[in-house]
DNA sequence: GACGCGCATGACACCGGTGTCATAATGACA
DNA sequence: TGTCATTATGACACCGGTGTCATGCGCGTC
């Protein structure tokens, strides 16, 4: 492996001065620059990290935290986080934990006194312990969380509008001439959950329906939760013409309930989920939903972090994206409505 | 941050001395390493790890390469290989490459130039890049491939064994009484597709069943081959009584492809898929499938790659994992066979 | 009592960069 | 022509560990 040192003696220069092309310092004269730039190319001259690393006090690495969040999210996040890092000159260390024990929540510490990290992206449902965002808030070591559970902690965050997204799909199910809409709830110490629930009543007011509670079920973002959550709401009569569940996985569960029940979807139920994983499409039939901008909030926070790694301060703490509603064969017109014309 | 000498002035040793308490390297008496940990103990000390690097000249750090493998793969291999390095002072460095372009291979070269890792896992299909393997092979860089496309290259992998696990469930459904099994093949230029293909006629073969080629099917792993090998399948007259797709997401396909033409599952038809990912649980009906050790696979992987590292030379270059056969609700006694008894 | 040996420990160079500060060269300006 | 700011460059300590080799010591052996 050739040095910087050997650089500097082909090239007739000092050290220092290679290590300042290599860093693109501003105080270089051309000739030299390109004299050195050339010579590090016919040597195929890479730095060594571990050298800057040591020498900078920085590792140059982002902790990209999570734990059962689902795959396709985990994709669209490392696909996003992966480009930015790329491009401003970081390396991300994906890291499976939970944030519940002790002894994972000391590990993410030690990461950092280690100097193996130098900031977190946390994913739900990793955010969720404010005791280790204050640890880390306190040693001023950098995160941004995203999709956090909880909204209102001062640390920065950058999310997608659940309540918007939510709105949106329901007005669209009362566009289709639903007026009894079932609603399964997400786990409910995450803020979505509360959003998407806020984002369906609203659009209920919004368009003259009056909120029936017994319309609500609770669920946990798992698939059985929506097959129980489905099975209950489809016993309730008059029964819902459609159901919202507050994600695809539980309307995919809906979807089951639906079949062993003998209930054809759309003709009988429309079914909405949200988030727009691949599951969506590969369910029968293929489920309405929302897709959030999930990339695109995984390459903001990543600029985020890296902003603060670099010792910038951000003009906001709080980031929020648009959503998109996606429509497919799962929804339909309500044959009651239809039929009352 | 506490250094190691300040350790050392504190203990009334060497630095080298507390260097060998850290590596837990045998010369050091007993009272003096107890002393020694003691202290480290009070002051909270952690090593730094870009110094270790630098000196040791390894970064301890494994490039995990995957491209667009199925998440819940991607979970599984994370899971298994993290434990691993984890417990073996391991860091895990996920990389989203694509190795079809020269520059994403380049990188891969030159991250290891870099020292920022010392060797790769390849999930696929990243391992179908015989020249950048080739490339690494030469500058002595490990790297162990997770459930390869090919497994005739002289370099290391494990995987599961397709082959039995496809003649298993074959077996599976010719117990049901199947007679007429359609099949839908995986991308043929993954080594899979054939093994499964393989044990597919294997058990054709053991049970007195002829071959029958218009049975088969191309397909490419993907949802939407599923759906179009299925509706093709389902067009022929005798139709078959039982589909095996070749993995999940077909196998998913095929369901659709069910519905759409108002053919109940598994009444009508049976249907098996192969890999036991997620969604084999979240289809209408469940998937009767195969599940392979994807954990399992990992932590070997791991543990080889880690070997190799370390200078090991390892017993063997190939390894097999067993499948497990999961009997779910999509498929049932043909009920052509049943009437027939 | 001299010798050899195994164990425990330390001195010190070294890994390959970066940061700080000094210095030389150049040009603008009084 | 002297002064001073600006730009370009270099010397050198330093980051925090590890590897190599030397050394000290206690003890069994002849």
């Amino acid at each position: 492996m050739t040095t910087i040192r050997e650089i500097a003696r082909q090239a007739g220069v000092s050290v220092k001065t290679v290590s300042r092309v290599i860093n693109r310092e501003p105080m270089v004269g051309e000739a030299t620059r390109n004299r050195v730039l050339a010579i590090m190319k016919s040597l195929n001259y890479v730095p060594n990290v571990a050298a800057q690393r040591l020498a900078r006090g920085r590792s140059q690495v982002i902790g990209l935290l999570f734990q059962n969040a689902t795959w396709a999210y985990l994709h669209d996040v490392l696909e996003g986080s992966l480009s930015i890092a790329r491009d401003r000159g970081y390396s991300i260390l994906t890291r499976l934990v939970d944030v519940r024990t002790e002894r994972d929540r000391e590990e993410l510490l030690q990461m950092v006194a280690e100097q193996r990290v130098d900031g977190y992206l946390f994913t739900p449902p990793c955010d969720n312990a404010p005791e280790l965002l204050d640890a880390l808030h306190q040693r001023t070591i950098p995160f941004v969380r995203l999709t956090p559970h909880n909204r209102e902690l001062p640390y920065p965050h950058v999310t997608a509008s659940d309540f918007l997204g939510a709105r949106e799909i329901t007005d669209k199910l009362i566009a289709l001439g639903h007026r009894r809409i079932g609603f399964i709830m997400g786990d409910t110490d995450h803020i979505a959950s509360h959003d998407r629930l806020a984002g369906y009543r609203a659009a209920l007011q919004a368009n003259g329906l009056s909120f029936d509670p017994r319309l609500v079920l609770p669920g946990d973002w798992q698939f059985k939760s929506g097959t129980a959550g489905g099975a209950q709401l489809l016993q309730r009569r008059p029964r819902p013409t459609a159901i919202f569940a507050s994600n695809d996985d539980m309307a995919a569960g809906v979807l089951s309930a639906a079949h062993r029940l003998g209930i054809t979807v759309p003709a009988e139920l429309s079914v909405a989920g949200f988030d727009d994983v691949p599951l969506a499409e590969q369910v029968w039939p293929p489920l309405t939903t929302v897709r959030q901008p999930i990339q695109q909030i995984a390459r903001q926070a990543s600029h985020l972090l890296i902003d603060l790694l670099e010792g910038k301060t951000l003009p906001a703490l709080h980031y929020e994206f648009p959503t998109e509603l996606i429509v497919r064969e799962s929804t339909s017109l309500n044959p009651e409505a239809a039929g009352a014309r």
